[in-house]
DNA sequence: ATAGGCGCCTGCTGGC
DNA sequence: TGCCAGCAGGCGCCTA
């Protein structure tokens, strides 16, 4: 579910209210979530005091005096909230975290479990297990020529390479689709066939579409809230994503869906074109790069 | 080595 | 009203 712009919201609305704040408790609801429950974690938590907190591609890491790192991943449908202690808990709630502040309560909730949390002794350890598990720059400000170099070496879809958490941390099924829309690139051709002007396009509408959307404080389609369990609000201004059949907002056809890389694709066949014709015509002694038809 | 497919879970929606 | 198929923001494992 949540994307970068989510999790960014989490991290921003939990701050103020958990920075600074000593973890008093920790109840473990279902100890077996994707990552599941260390009996050491808990111990460990005890009495630590919240230094920071901050994002990581769609990880949340809370940073701890003693040096440790309580990582949160909140696959489709986690929410991390800072929630009032008085609060009934909601069915799917697996882990609670009193603190210092008795009105207040750090909650996990995730139906569907695909999310996790984790424990780190260090920095070190948490900076070997994102490197370990290949994960990405994140994607701003991203040097060109290592953009260009992961996609002229990339014979699969622009939709997977974007989806790719080694390629760049943080874009998931929703703003992938957005950022192709941005660029008008057809979320199926081959990532080694795009011109340079083409990937500079891709790179830019990336940053885009996530700063647009951390600015609406991310998209609630179904279960997503922030850290302060307010909803988001860029799912009213969707381009493509689940409007299959509604007209573009650039051109009026109808937007079209596809399954690429497992996932379904939302696009504008008349804005992203799968073969941009003009972009061969002006390099007529270049290679025809068209892996796509 | 890469890339695609499937499974993990629960809940919701739409068609019959 | 009920049943069932299909779908959903992610990711890791398996296979070809």
């Amino acid at each position: 579910m949540p994307e970068l712009p989510e999790v960014e919201t989490v991290v921003r609305d939990l701050r103020p209210l958990l920075i600074g704040r000593r973890i008093r408790r920790v109840w473990v609801g279902r100890p077996a979530l994707r990552t599941p429950w260390k009996a050491v974690w808990t111990r460990r938590l005890v009495d630590r005091r919240i230094e920071t907190i901050r994002r990581r591609g769609k990880w949340i890491v809370v940073e701890l005096d003693d040096g440790q790192r309580l990582v949160v991943h909140l696959g489709m449908t986690g929410q991390l909230t800072g929630t009032p202690a008085a609060a009934p808990i909601e069915d799917h709630t697996h882990r609670i975290f009193d603190l210092d502040d008795a009105s207040i309560q750090l909650r996990f909730r995730d139906v569907r479990r695909f999310g996790g949390l984790a424990l780190f002794a260090d920095e070190k350890s948490l900076a070997g297990f994102f490197v370990s598990s290949g994960l990405g720059p994140e994607p701003f400000g991203l040097d060109p020529y290592y953009w260009r170099r992961r996609l002229g070496s990339a014979k699969r879809c622009l939709k997977a390479v974007l989806l790719d958490q080694t390629v760049a941390a943080g874009v998931g099924n929703i703003y992938a689709d957005e950022a192709l829309f941005e660029a008008r690139l057809h979320p199926g051709r081959i990532a080694a066939a795009l011109s340079a002007a083409e990937a500079g396009r891709l790179r830019r509408a990336v940053e885009t579409v996530l700063n647009r959307a951390i600015e609406r404080r991310g998209s609630s389609i179904r279960n997503y809230v922030g850290g302060s369990g307010l909803r988001g609000e860029m799912q009213n201004e969707f381009r493509v994503y689940s409007r299959t059949g509604q007209p573009c907002p650039r051109c009026g056809a109808p937007i079209e869906r596809l399954r690429l890389a497992g996932r379904s694709s939302h696009f504008c066949p008349a804005c992203q074109k799968s073969c941009q014709l003009s972009a061969i015509s002006r390099r007529p002694g270049g290679r025809q790069r068209m892996a796509d038809s």
